[in-house]
DNA sequence: TGACTATATTCCTTAATGAGTATATTGATT
DNA sequence: AATCAATATACTCATTAAGGAATATAGTCA
């Protein structure tokens, strides 16, 4: 994998967020609309960008769509979103986000199938 | 210092070797010119970049302009250099750019006074 | 089949980026 | 003062990015 793609992915807030969230659990869509706080479109557009440079994939599940961070990631990817994840540990936006993501996992409406892949 | 711009910094491959090349010694334009093997105009341009969203700081040395990092750094910023580091251990760009960088340290032509600010 | 839900894609506009060419600036030297 | 060396800036062009509005697609369920 290529680093500056990496970092052309990283250099977005709303992907930043989106990569950071899928560190601790895969998503769909709508929990994405949800935790951000952003229309449809572009949290689909994003996860289409990061889809295109193999930082996420995507399985459909009936009516929605699950994304992940891929099974094996390049080495470089780890060692960033890593490093992430250590600079935005005390970054408002980042730990709301983080609270958000609990909150949905244990009340969510509907594709809670999703978090049961969780366990990688 | 925000995230996002750090990342905007990173995601251009010869930004990338130029901050790379800083985390071990200040250098003048010359010697990036020399290492990287990049024109003037775009070395210039790139280290313009960095100096607007302060990721390096630059001071006057007769006809030399002298780059390096900000002595005090953000630790987003310390954290982001240590995964980059990390990242390109192995990489064949930026180890050539480590040589030439050692290289130029013995042989260098001029501005030689600019490693002595390596005692940072 | 037809309506509905979740998501993706297209089109458009605006702004930013990266590179090259030419020119300007600034300090040093004679 | 004139010249030179090192570096910076202005201008132009092509490409990409980001967002919004509207529309398309693909599964689901009655």
């Amino acid at each position: 994998m290529d680093l500056i793609q990496i970092y052309e992915c990283f250099c977005d807030r709303t992907r930043l967020r989106m990569l950071h969230l899928l560190t601790v659990s895969p998503l769909c869509v709508c929990h994405f609309q949800c935790i951000l706080g952003e229309p449809q479109v572009k949290v689909s557009k994003h996860l289409a960008y990061l889809r295109s440079r193999k930082m996420v994939v995507a399985i459909r599940e009936g009516n929605w769509m699950i994304y992940s961070l891929p099974q094996k990631r390049a080495s470089e990817l780890e060692n960033n979103l890593r490093c992430l994840r250590d600079c935005v540990r005390s970054d408002a936006i980042f730990r709301r986000d983080l609270k958000k993501l609990a909150a949905l996992r244990k009340s969510c409406c509907e594709p809670a199938a999703v978090f049961a892949l969780a366990s990688r």
